[in-house]
DNA sequence: CCAGACGTTGTT
DNA sequence: GTCTGG
DNA sequence: CCAGACGTTGTT
DNA sequence: GTCTGG
């Protein structure tokens, strides 16, 4: 699955890559150790009209919580859990599918951490794209009302699938990588369920790399280089 | 009908 | 053992 | 994902 | 809001 990343490439450097139009978040810390709950970068379209024009719908950097909170619920606290959504069933559940049809996004990582079971507990591994840039995870997001009023809660969840090879000595579980073309259907309004569906597949292998990293990622409260550093 | 879940991973 | 918070 | 709490009463 | 289980 996917339960911590890290995302330290420069925000407007991340924008460029992404083709993002609007940057509705600045002066973000380079982050080595994202924990659930946390707010993160996602790219989406706009989900607000555009003025007059009938232009294409902004592409925007937003930022949102990490643990999808379903419009329904009575307490956020259900966003603790719903950190990834599988690929394999989002579009038909409760707590996802609205997601799934209308609010697909991309979450911009640089890579993220697997935790690898050993004789002597638990190692975690930091995977990424071997080329360095940063990747595009599969995302689903969601607009949440406090049943008290106050603003509304913008929060996501990463899409899992099947482990490829160079993961699966790791971890039978790795969220869904996009490159380009995927990034383009993945956010196209009109992108038929078969093209999603075949979209949510494993990376295909020979584009990743992954090395052991210090245990010192275990704790959310470490934030620092060195975590993303072989070890 | 109402009540309660709505999710994933991992472990047994 | 299981839930909550980060 | 992992770490850390897991409880109540009363007092400050 | 909508589905599942009783």
């Amino acid at each position: 699955m996917c339960g911590r990343y890290a995302l330290y490439t420069p925000i407007e450097a991340v924008a460029r890559l992404f083709g993002v139009s609007e940057l509705h978040a600045h002066d973000l810390d380079p982050r080595y150790n994202i924990a659930p709950t946390q707010e993160v970068p996602i790219v989406r379209r706009s989900p607000y009209p555009v003025a007059e024009s009938g232009a294409e719908p902004a592409r925007e950097l937003a930022l949102a919580r990490w643990g999808l909170v379903p419009f329904w619920a009575k307490d956020p606290s259900i966003g603790n859990r719903m950190i990834n959504a599988r690929g394999e069933t989002a579009a038909g559940k409760p707590a996802f599918r609205n997601a799934f049809r209308k609010r697909r996004c991309l979450v911009p990582a640089d890579g993220f951490f697997e935790w690898q079971k050993t004789a002597d507990g638990k190692q975690p591994w930091y995977i990424r794209d071997a080329s360095g840039e940063p990747m595009a995870l599969a995302g689903l997001w969601e607009l949440w009302d406090p049943p008290e009023g106050g603003e509304p809660l913008a929060s996501c969840a990463i899409i899992t699938t099947a482990a490829n090879e160079l993961m699966r000595p790791l971890h039978d579980r790795m969220p869904v990588i996009l490159d380009q073309a995927g990034r383009e259907a993945w956010l196209d309004p009109a992108a038929k369920p078969e093209r999603l569906e075949a979209l949510l597949a494993p990376a295909p292998d020979g584009i990743l790399e992954a090395w052991p990293v210090s245990r010192r990622v275990n704790s959310p409260f470490n934030e620092d280089p060195s975590l993303v550093e072989p070890a």
